[in-house]
DNA sequence: GCATTTATTTGCGTATGCATTAAGTAATGA
DNA sequence: TCATTACTTAATGCATACGCAAATAAATGC
C-alpha cells in the first residue's frame, strides 16, 4: 500500500546515520566494510556508497585497510562547527530580516519558540532539543540560501551528536529562548542588524557552553 | 621509478573535476554512468564512487535514468556562493588577525599578493587569477578552521568554473589588490574588526561583478 | 488519427568474485 | 636486542554480471 520500495544505498545512508547518532555506532570506532554491509544485511556495493556519502558529510572517514572511522568530536571540533553556523546563521537571519516576511511566513519559527517556552515548562529535554531543531532550520530556510542550508543541515548534525552526550549535563536552557524571540522580533521587523547581531551572539554564547560541556564530559571518559 | 599508483577512483575524481573546469564537460550536459566510464577507460564502479564524492561537492547531480548532469551555474547560484565565501572568508580574516601572525608566517599571503600585482603589471590573467587563488586559500588556512577550509574550497571551485567563462569579459582587476594589501595589514596588525570588514566588502564586491557579468553571459548564449 | 496498451530497450542498483596492496608477523642477520 | 626483509593474511578497489524498473517504441483498439 504505503509501502515504498526504497534503494539499498538510501537505507544503508539513513541506517549509518541513525546507528551514528544513537551511538551505537560509537564516536572513534572502527568497522570493517564488511562488517557494516552484514550489519545492514546488504553486500557491500551500496554500503560502499553511502560511506563515501557520510565521509562526505564529515561523519566518518575512510580509511584503507583500517576500516571505516566515526569521526569523533572533539571540543575543537565543535568549537568549528559552531563557528561556522555563527557566521552562516547569522547571515541567514539577516538575509530573513531584509526579505519583508509577514507573520504568515514566520509561523513556523514562531511556533518552534512557543515549543520550546512548553518544553522548558514541563522539563522535557528532548521536546526543546527538537523545537530547537526545527527554530534553527527554519531560520536558515528563510535566509533562502540553498547552500547554507546544505552546509548548516551538515553542521547541526554534528550539534545533535555532541548534544546527545552533553544534554543530561546542562542545566536547562531558559535564557536561551529570550534570544530566539529578538531574533523573531528583529526579522519580523526587517531589523537585519540586529537580527544578525543578536543571532550572532546566542551562537556564541551556545559555542561557549557546549565546548566547555564537552570537556568536561571528556575529562571524565578519556 | 617516482610512478605512484594512484586508485582509479581517485583519478576518476580528479579528471572528471578537470573535464568539468575545462568545459570539456559542458555545464548543464547530462552524461550516462557507462559513457564516462568509457571516456576515462575504467568501469562503472569508480566512476560511480567519483560521481558521488562530485555530487557531494556540488559539481554535479545525479538523477536515475537521466544520466549524470553537470551543474549548471547560474547567476544565483553565484550569489549564494559568493554570499557563503564572504561569511566564511571574512570570519577566517578575523581570526587570522587575532592569531599574531608575524611576517613569516604570512609570507605566503605577500607573495600572492605581490604575485597579483605582477600579473596585473603584464596583463597576465591567468597568472592573475591563480595567485588570487592562492591569496583567498592561503587567508582561510590562517584562519585556522579546518571544516571553513573545506566548505571554501568546495565554493571556490564553483567560482573558479564561473570564472572560467566570464575571464575575458572582464577588466584587469587593478582595484582588487588594494583591497587585498588592506586586509594583509590589518591582519599583520592585528586589527580584526578591520581585517574582518575590508574583506567582506572585498568579497560582496567581487560577487557584484561576477554576477553582472554571468547574466551578461547567459544573455548572449541562452 | 489519437489514445492506450504492450513490447522492447536501456540504464541503474546491487551482488559477487578476483586481484591488488598494505598491515602485521615471523624469520634471519648483524 | 634491534633492524631489515620476506611472507602471510585479509581488506579494499575494481570489474563484471544480472535483474528490475523506467523510458521509449510499436501496435492495437477506438
Amino acid at each position: 500500500m504505503t509501502k515504498k520500495p526504497i534503494s539499498s544505498s538510501q537505507r544503508a545512508i539513513q541506517e549509518l546515520r541513525a546507528k551514528i547518532f544513537s551511538g551505537e555506532l560509537a564516536a572513534g570506532s572502527d568497522h570493517l566494510e564488511s562488517e557494516l554491509a552484514d550489519l545492514l544485511e546488504m553486500s557491500r556495493t551500496p554500503v560502499r556508497e553511502a560511506v563515501l556519502t557520510l565521509e562526505g558529510q564529515g561523519l566518518l572517514e575512510m580509511r584503507p585497510r583500517k576500516g571505516v572511522r566515526i569521526l569523533p568530536l572533539s571540543p575543537e571540533d565543535m568549537a568549528e562547527v559552531y563557528d561556522v553556523l555563527t557566521e552562516l546563521e547569522s547571515h541567514a537571519a539577516e538575509c530573513a530580516a531584509l526579505a519583508d516576511y509577514d507573520d504568515d511566513d514566520l509561523s513556523e519559527l514562531s511556533r518552534a519558540i512557543d515549543d520550546m517556552d512548553a518544553a522548558i515548562a514541563e522539563g522535557n529535554l528532548d521536546a526543546w532539543a527538537d523545537a530547537d531543531d526545527r527554530f534553527h532550520g527554519e531560520l536558515v530556510r528563510l535566509g533562502g540560501n540553498k547552500r547554507i542550508q546544505a552546509i548548516v543541515g551538515m553542521m547541526s548534525d554534528q550539534v545533535r551528536r555532541a548534544r546527545m552526550t552533553t544534554l543530561f549535563m546542562r542545566p536547562l536552557p531558559t535564557k536561551s529562548n529570550e534570544d530566539h524571540r529578538m531574533v523573531y522580533q528583529a526579522i519580523r521587523n526587517g531589523d537585519a542588524a540586529t537580527a544578525r547581531d543578536t543571532h550572532r551572539q546566542h551562537r556564541q554564547h551556545a559555542k561557549a557552553i557546549l565546548v566547555a560541556l564537552l570537556s568536561k564530559h571528556r575529562l571524565r571518559y578519556l
